[in-house]
DNA sequence: TTGACAAGTGTACACCGTACACTTATAGTT
DNA sequence: AACTATAAGTGTACGGTGTACACTTGTCAA
């Protein structure tokens, strides 16, 4: 019993820090996560944080880092289409699961898994034959693509029915008559019956720039 | 002189307040926009702002809508494909010169601006004979796309050479070998020489886009 | 002139990130 | 086994934030 004393307090770590700062900032969103409530989540006081992250921006940097981590890079055996194919659907699976991350991911130092992820990505598209030019756009287009998805997916919340229900109030208070927005109300109306489903929403628009791009792929020409 | 009694502080109102702060978040960031430095920006105590908005948060919502009120609606003497282009170019120029509203378009309680532009969108896209579902997919790629685009726009400042050196550093830094990254090398290298330009490169994306729409216009079949 | 109501003020509270000095626990050397 | 260097965790304190609440000042109607 001397290695081991008690599980109750094994001791920290930046790993621990940044394992239990991600849940954290999972479950209570960026707002509410702070250095104060993540030390008091690891029972320990606010200043312990601090022998182990340098300060809050170091650790969101972190934080960050292990959101890329968990992106699935482009499979070296698969052709590009399926390979882009296969990171972009896992970009927005882990962009999902952390909603926090979505404004961070270009904006913070970059960690080591964030330089793996892009110069993989990079590369794919290079190997493929992409021109260089070409490799900047198809990366410039599909990336956008995925970070606004994921952005707007987190945003418009109106998928659930009361919340939809709770914006058409907003509405109805801030605007006198919803009629002046015909086509707002055919969306709240025909959405929901129509089985709409954001993963094959993301697939659909996904596909649509893999075509575009398969299209142009060894012309140096722009579209259209 | 009693109507009119000195410029140096005519009275607050609402609408000064929002527009202040739209100028005030414009220059310092979101990040370092304060009810109290806009207070001090107008020539106030904090607390006045509370006389014309309920708190921050609504602040923020009018804010949003301002911005909204800046984009430019798809003419509707135009066919849906240019006014898709012009609405789109508008909304990123909008973007680009209000960075802090990126993440927050979506994420508020819309204003009668923000609502009138949706429903235009909606509107131009469904006179012009998508179906519902075909509808709502162009719309949703079409925004991915430029939300995403705006947001790597702000973040990826490494247009300037002083901060693509710097971040070159921080990456040495965390990591040892850059060898190990021989794509982002090459980009480093040979972006810059290329003229890259993100207006043209928002339109190279936006185009093909534009363009997938354009084939699956009238089809209800998902891309390839 | 007076009285009502809007506009602006001042103080105070709970929360935030974190600097700095302190105490406790651990591990390596004698 | 005893001592000591170093790491880990603590407590207090400071300047920042949003904003509740009671107060004073300014402006117009009667």
């Amino acid at each position: 019993m001397t290695k081991q004393k008690i599980a109750t307090r094994r001791p920290l770590s930046s790993a621990r820090v940044l394992q239990a700062a991600v849940a954290l900032a999972d479950e209570a969103g960026l707002d509410a996560f702070s250095m104060r409530g993540l030390a008091q989540e690891l029972g320990v006081v606010p200043m312990a944080l601090y022998k182990h992250v340098a300060n809050k921006d170091e650790l969101l940097d972190g934080m960050v880092d292990i959101v890329f981590s968990e992106i699935e890079l482009p499979p070296g055996d698969l052709d590009w289409r399926p390979a882009m194919r296969r990171r972009a659907i896992s970009t927005r699976e882990a962009l999902k699961r952390h909603g926090w991350a979505i404004g961070m991911m270009e904006s913070r130092h970059p960690g080591p898994a964030n330089l793996r992820n892009h110069n993989a990505v990079m590369g794919c598209l290079r190997k493929a034959g992409f021109p260089f030019e070409m490799a900047v756009h198809a990366y410039s287009v599909q990336d956008a693509y995925i970070y606004g998805f994921a952005l707007q997916e987190k945003d418009l919340a109106f998928e659930t029915p009361d919340s939809a229900g709770e914006a058409a109030q907003g509405r109805a208070e801030t605007i006198g008559a919803l009629d002046d927005y015909p086509y707002l109300v055919e969306i709240t109306t025909k959405l929901p019956e129509s089985g709409y489903d954001s993963a094959v929403e993301f697939a659909w628009g996904l596909d649509l720039i893999l075509d575009g791009l398969d299209r142009l792929r060894h012309t140096g020409a722009a579209p259209a």
